[in-house]
DNA sequence: AACAGCTTCAACCGCGGGATT
DNA sequence: AAATCCCGCGGTTGAAGCTGT
């Protein structure tokens, strides 16, 4: 199957975008709408790659874009999903708002990797003992991360008009160790570990179900399970439960592929 | 002040998959 | 059914900034 290049790359700009590019790509796409990136630069008179226009667009000058630190909460739950997902970045990027592939990809690789595997490989890798951590007042104070934003390879001069969602609503705070106990069948200490590690993430994002709308994993409802302890008792009794609890790796993707499940 | 090594992150590249012709 | 188009993804690169000496 033959397949030509995406653009011819003669007479192409390459590079850093200049202040008048973005806002020839931002003037753009806000008057047509996103897509048709093929045709994007020819039409707005840009000497860019579709490619390079989508990706740049989608970076860095669409206006729900968060830009600046990522919160505790953010980082919780990128680590949570990469162990989930492995490195389906647009996938975790679904679940954060604001927030692009391409930053948390490169924020996993210079941050977060090291963080991750030295909690792999601690003794205690489990949620509980994050949560102490993260709560303990004394315990080895993480200094708030500061991403630096360039000032001179681009100008960026483009201010969101409103601003971004508020972040979702993971409380790494909430007590979790009080939720019923669940049955996964697994079998190491370090799997009974992984799986309460995803279990305790799918509770304190509110696990929702058997109440007719079909939805599984609702984020918006964040009070939902803690406010509601018989329902949540209830479930945890329930055959349901442990049939999710039971769920393998494919099926949790899907759940979070599902429509069901978005933050924004 | 100057240099080297390290870190960060925007941008590029190649590929795969779905849609279209 | 095959060929082609288009989009989106994940891996990688390299320029710029930061830090230590």
């Amino acid at each position: 199957m033959g397949r030509s290049p995406c653009c011819s790359k003669e007479g192409l700009n390459r590079g850093a975008w200049t202040a008048m590019e973005d806002r020839i790509l931002t003037a753009y796409v806000t008057a047509n709408g996103e897509g048709k990136w093929r045709n994007l630069p020819k039409r707005a008179g840009l000497k860019r790659c579709g490619k390079s226009c989508r990706l740049r667009w989608l970076n860095y000058l669409r206006p729900d874009i968060k830009r600046g630190n990522i919160s505790h909460d953010e980082e919780e739950l990128i680590i949570r999903l990469h162990k989930l997902l492995g490195n389906r970045w647009s996938l975790i990027a679904g679940r954060l708002p604001g927030r692009t592939d391409n930053e948390i990809k490169n924020y996993w690789n210079t941050t977060l990797r090291k963080k991750a595997s030295a909690q792999s490989t601690s003794p205690q890798s489990n949620y509980s003992r994050q949560k102490r951590l993260a709560t303990e007042p004394n315990s080895s104070p993480q200094p708030a991360k500061v991403i630096r934003t360039r000032a001179t390879r681009c100008t960026k001069v483009l201010i969101p008009s409103q601003s971004p969602p508020l972040l979702p609503e993971f409380h790494p705070s909430q007590d979790l160790d009080s939720s019923p106990p669940l049955h996964c069948g697994a079998v190491t200490n370090e799997e009974v570990d992984q799986d309460l590690d995803l279990l305790n993430f799918l509770d304190c994002r509110g696990f929702q179900d058997s109440h007719g709308d079909g939805a599984l994993l609702d984020f918006q409802s964040k009070d939902l399970a803690l406010e509601d302890p018989p329902m949540f008792k209830d479930l945890a009794n329930t055959a349901s439960l442990e049939d999710n609890a039971n769920l393998d790796l494919d099926s949790l993707v899907y759940l979070l592929d599902s429509e069901e499940w978005p933050l924004h």
